[in-house]
DNA sequence: TATGAATGAGCCTTCATTCAT
DNA sequence: TATGAATGAAGGCTCATTCAT
């Protein structure tokens, strides 16, 4: 019944048996990224992303067992990618108003660079994120994205620029819905209120009153 | 294909032909709200959704053509009652800090009253808005949430308590993704986080930290 | 997901409904039992047995829900009509001797003219019996049958022509093996021992040994 | 297509070639016996199989050629094995009467030990037996056995204590289809009659009454 | 001799939709 | 208006078998 090897294709090559398995693997789980991005877990075909794979329907179930297992998959992958971005910020180098706002900024390029990301966690809280459960590791990922949060706000407080009692979970959950919104939210809100939300100009304007919603609350006295 | 009489199903009694058959169509539409809320368009079933109403599945098809025409009627229905609730705020009777508060209160509240609102405006979201643009009316929407919000800058400014030049439609956005996000990404980030995002308690405190935002935003000098 | 309704279709003509439908279902019934009889449960094939039908194979799951719901109604069916044959030897109006014969010559007869309810039998055997275990009032069936060797017994023991103390269920056991084997192996047994055993000769003559080997072991003294 | 060499795997050292490969195919055939007894050819799945033996799916392949080939190799192997039990019966040392009983404990007996041995013939003979008849020297079995049989039934007459005129085809089968019933019909038959037929007591008691239900056929003037 | 990867054909099942009554 | 029966198309998945190494 486990037919599916080794979900966790994060690398290409990793040295092991075959190189080209992996290119399969990966292969597969670029166009179902899409595609389940695209129409969820149960608008996508597997008959649809086999065809615009280089493999066939059957290999999918060869290295993913399931539907469910290749979303899960899909998932996996699409969480361990933003892990990187959001630590990037040097924050030994800058002040902590300067880390605060790389982070904000890069954290909102994110999104707006991968709506695909954005799109797969919608679906997933449409399943009231029912296959995050069983994604490894996916929990470390708090360690890292709130201790880099954590250093900022400490920094802050230590520079007086930042009131006391900041929650770094808080400020994450803050930073994320309003990164998060404008891409999730984006066909509807530019329906009804006839605004572009897509363009560079549109991006960077909104871009920068993110970063001053974030700082005008931090430092509120 | 011409079965579908107007959608719009708001009013159950609109004095025409049988109040029985608007009945019918109102408890198809509940039933049906849930069910794609729950599953989103694809994953809905009309099967499912026949079975759990009080009629049979081919009234379904009688009232509203097809299961796209029942997702849409479905859509309407939900903005249509939203509506009402943002420009509940008595402006006139409160200083601008005080309407604004319970501007966001009312939209952070109305948010967590009806998840399946949220999860409808994902699920439409995930279809590129394709269905939002032939629901009637949907635009006419925004002048009162905005009018209402202008009116409220406005005040503020003339008091000296909000800064110059805040745009509504910013400040709607802000304060939207603020009480979306706390619903819409509830499960993934309850999940990766650890915290509790359900409990009265939790939202009020988030309630709390969302009117800070936004309030800390209009004052920042 | 119980769309299987009244999987019971044992009467065609059950007053109700639609009387149609009950002729599909029989339709259906007769041809799967053909079909799981010569292959098995897993050996047969849905859709072969749809194209042999006069019906489609949506039809098949309207109707049995599943395979094993389709397979399940073929055995509850092949169940029932033997019932009725095992007990309708006149016992009053025979001798204890007579009755015995004329109870395993039909018993004889019935496996002889119904090798598709023997090899459904096998196959249920390989299953391990897996599916009877829900046929309703398959119980009940030992009834009829046993209390009818019971009697037969008893008239024997009163007329001093059985030896006592047979049991009933051993009695059957009796019977039905050497009944059953005729038909279940003989493919094997003729193959290998170059035996006739389906000409109308053949089986009158090992119907007429049965009847003594019977016989023989219940006057034993 | 001509890779499967002498499927008769019976001896593991036949001095030949290599003996591990001859061991790997006694493995493949032993674990293979049992799941085609257990599902039969159709619900036998060649992958779980292999997952079951010690080397993997493509020796079977190269071992047996198909499926089918693998399956044809089981029976063989089945086969050659009841056929030594059936003729190891000291005749000479007993008299009729006891060697007849002994016989049929033996028969009995394996029957009893060898379930696999008996569902296989089941799932033959739902095939109508087309596997069998390619299997090599499965005829001369019928030599050893009858030829035994014969000698009894001959012994008999000459101490007076058999009736005269009996086959030995048809002892066997009376024999044989009691002590097969017991295994192949042991699910349904105890599910129908609440009986238990696979303790040590229940198959002790039905192995004498098999032994006394021949022997009165035998004695019966 | 042995193994992991690959495959085409086909299998069971489901879905939105329509028809006869 | 309302209902049970029916359907074509397609969807997810599995199977025996083979290939490259």
């Amino acid at each position: 019944m486990d037919l599916a090897r080794s979900a966790t294709a994060g690398a290409v090559s990793r040295g092991s048996r075959s190189a080209e398995a992996e290119l399969t693997k990966a292969n597969i789980l670029r166009i179902a990224r899409d595609e389940f991005a695209d129409k969820g877990l149960a608008g996508a075909r597997i008959d649809e992303i086999a065809e615009k794979t280089s493999t066939s329907k059957r290999m999918i179930y060869y290295h993913f067992g399931s539907k469910e297992g290749l979303y899960r998959a899909v998932l996996e992958e699409a969480y361990s990618a933003i892990r990187d971005t959001e630590t990037a910020v040097p924050i030994d180098q800058l002040s902590a108003v300067e880390a605060l706002s790389a982070n904000v900024r890069l954290t909102f390029d994110y999104h707006h660079q991968h709506p695909e990301f954005v799109r797969l966690v919608m679906n997933e809280n449409i399943h009231h994120g029912a296959f995050i459960t069983n994604v490894v590791g996916i929990k470390r990922r708090n360690e890292s994205v709130i201790r880099s949060l954590s250093e900022i706000i400490a920094k802050g407080e230590r520079e007086g620029v930042f009131k006391a009692g900041i929650d770094p979970i808080d400020l994450h959950m803050t930073i994320s819905a309003l990164c998060f919104y404008n891409v999730s939210n984006r066909y509807t809100f530019s329906q009804i209120f006839n605004r572009d939300m897509t363009s560079e100009a549109a991006m960077g304007r909104r871009r920068d009153q993110v970063v001053d919603i974030v700082l005008a609350w931090c430092r509120a006295s």
